[in-house]
DNA sequence: CAATTTTAGTTAGCCCGCTAATAATCTTTT
DNA sequence: AAAAGATTATTAGCGGGCTAACTAAAATTG
């Protein structure tokens, strides 16, 4: 047995080299890969606290508040306080923040059809069913999609 | 077709969500993610300029360059410069360097176990094929392993 | 051989993760 | 009602990626 042969060590290279690749084409449009990670699930459901976003997309409320920072300095996002919870803020979108969905969509299935060239109709199907069971182990919940 | 059900959107929140587990479990040996896979690489073969560290992992110079300072501090690397040529330099193993060798691989395999028990074994030679095949793209090299 | 180009390493600074520590605001308990 | 405990957002600081810019040393070209 070898460290290279270990799922766990090919899945942080390729990882890694896939985060890479992401933020090269993503360049284009002005914005970082956790920006748009954070975009997607605004898309999904705007108007939900830093908590929730933290919870939805697996990382620490640090990461949301900085991200956050950066989708507002680009005027895409909004940081409400709502008077119910003075400790909590609401998240929206803004109007130039719904407006670049189409854009971004567009993007990313063509960054999709790239990677998709390397793989079977098959193996592709098989990567996301594996990389789906692998994702509720980390995240530590039941599949919350629509 | 939805942002989350692609290859590259499930890619990335499961590769990150992974090496955050990585990280946690590594933390009781005193090394960073980072760390662990340059002295992988130096296992294999140890005395190799800093240029070609960051080929074999396919990560960027300057990433190579700190993650070396850190592992220098460590006392487990040590970087030469050779007379042949004044611009390079050479990264050898201290000691301490091989001799921690054993202690980290009983503790990545134990890790490696905690990601297989969701998994068949199916699975994780598909999982494998896969994430191979997507290496060789991203890092753009024919494979190099021994 | 002199001038140019390429290569190796480094530094500074950014984004995306993290933890630890604070401050402010609920919520619960007593 | 007062005290104690949880929760929310934030800041500071670190590792692991990156690019851009710089220095020094080869290597190539004229």
């Amino acid at each position: 047995m070898e460290f290279h042969s270990t799922v766990s060590h090919l899945l942080q290279r390729v990882g890694t080299a896939h985060k890479t690749f992401l933020e090269k084409r993503l360049n284009e449009t002005g914005l970082h890969s956790g920006q748009v990670f954070l975009l997607v699930e605004l898309w999904k459901r705007d108007g939900r606290r830093q908590v929730d976003l933290a919870a939805a997309l697996n990382v620490a409320a640090p990461t949301i508040n900085k991200t956050l920072t950066g989708l507002i300095e680009n005027g895409l996002v909004t940081r409400d306080r709502v008077e119910d919870d003075a400790r909590s803020t609401r998240i929206f979108l803004t109007e130039s923040g719904k407006a670049i969905r189409k854009r971004l969509e567009d993007q990313w299935f063509e960054i999709e059809s790239e990677i998709l060239t390397e793989l079977t109709d098959a193996e592709r199907l098989m990567l996301i069913e594996i990389l789906n069971k692998l994702k509720y182990f980390y995240y530590g919940t039941d599949p919350d999609d629509e």
